[in-house]
DNA sequence: CTTAAAGTTTAGATAAGACTAAAAATTTAT
DNA sequence: ATAAATTTTTAGTCTTATCTAAACTTTAAG
């Protein structure tokens, strides 16, 4: 049985160890679970001991090959849920963490299942995150950063990177969403910043938001 | 804020003292909990601290008004997360429970609300049993045990007394459900059986069932 | 009305998950 | 290459919810 708290550490391994493949750090975990280094070395021993990691002494961790599973899994069901509450019920996509952070937890299989049907066996959650599948492979979305794109070119918002609600609410006011045609007419070297069209109305994007941003071009 | 266990013992007080309202023994609730008397006793002066029942020594409790709102809320969370799990995705109404057990304590006005809108306000759930509305009245329903209707009366099944799964699963097999119309054609004084007409089927039932049985009659 | 049985509470222990403070290992800088 | 800084681990404590065993109340029987 796998606790609330270790599925927690997990995902949050999981997230810090997605793009390089080093191990990941005691602190960069404390820091993520807000909490103190010496709590995550309580539970990097505990989860080691149930072989969900490989731990080494003062060598940080990775998930193991069950670990991995079991973090997959409660992502799966996180952005399941935020489809749901999306799509279903009247959420908007900056209200659905903290309630998808508790329903991600929930025990059942079949509910799983029955929800991912229901919801026509979505591929991304509103952010633009690819959902696992029930095996735990990853469709991989292969998007860029907007700030990467090149002048002239044309692109569709697919995510974003960061979700919080901040910036959520920044994209809703100005009505960029997932699937907004997004044209980059200029780039400006001093500042980073961008003149771009979005679903044909002109707008000035900071770097901030540029580096923020998943497109896919076409 | 209140616990999950607290959560879970408030509604086991609420549920064994919902027919008479005397005080609810410490030795009924470890029962109901699974769980030793001691822990009970412990868990019983956390309420009480926190105001959630009233508490002499050797006397037992009972909710006190806040403790009866926070098991309503609860309460009307599994009840609707039933319906959600009968109505929109295909669990029968034998496998909900243990997984409303869960759902019942995500925390979430919003979800609740909107949920209840989703699934239009149902009054009640899968079993027949009522669904507290958001201020945390709870419908009565008129209903009766089966055993208690007389030779010659018609009746409408509304509700079950035992939601175990045996008893759902026994109620399936002969197509009894919510909205069968059953006749009671003869009652057996000697072992308390019943000759009746179940959606025009004629079946003999036993004491176990027909005093599990809610009805309403017309 | 006294005593035995049943029910309840207290005391002391345990496990999970967190914390602080201090020790140990590793990395960085001189 | 060694000292300083940083990171990580250990040791000991706390809280929540549980347990066992023992002590205490209440109830029931005679």
């Amino acid at each position: 049985m796998v606790t609330l708290s270790e599925e927690n550490y997990l995902k949050a391994i999981f997230h810090l160890g997605r793009h390089d493949k080093a191990s990941v750090s005691t602190n960069a975990i404390a820091q993520k679970m807000e909490t103190k280094a010496s709590s995550a070395t309580d539970m990097i021993k505990k989860l080691s001991e149930k072989g969900l990691v490989d731990y080494q002494k003062y060598k940080g961790v990775q998930l193991s090959e069950n670990g991995r599973l079991a973090a997959i899994s409660v992502i799966r069901k996180h952005r399941l849920w935020e489809v749901f509450l999306v799509n279903k019920l009247s959420f908007s996509w900056d209200e659905v963490h903290e309630v998808a952070e508790q329903l991600e937890h929930i025990k059942s299989e079949k509910l799983t299942l029955e929800l991912e049907s229901f919801l026509d066996y979505p591929t991304q959650d509103p952010h633009g995150d690819p959902i696992p599948d029930s095996n735990g492979s990853i469709p991989s979305a292969q998007k860029l950063l907007l700030a990467k794109v090149k002048q002239g070119r044309q692109c569709i918002c697919v995510g974003v990177k960061d979700s919080s609600s901040e910036f959520l609410k920044y994209l809703d006011k100005y009505k960029i969403a997932l699937g907004s045609q997004i044209k980059v007419i200029s780039k400006e070297a001093y500042d980073g910043s961008m003149n771009v069209k979005i679903n044909d109305i002109q707008k000035t994007i900071s770097k901030e938001v540029a580096q923020n941003l998943f497109v896919k071009t076409n």
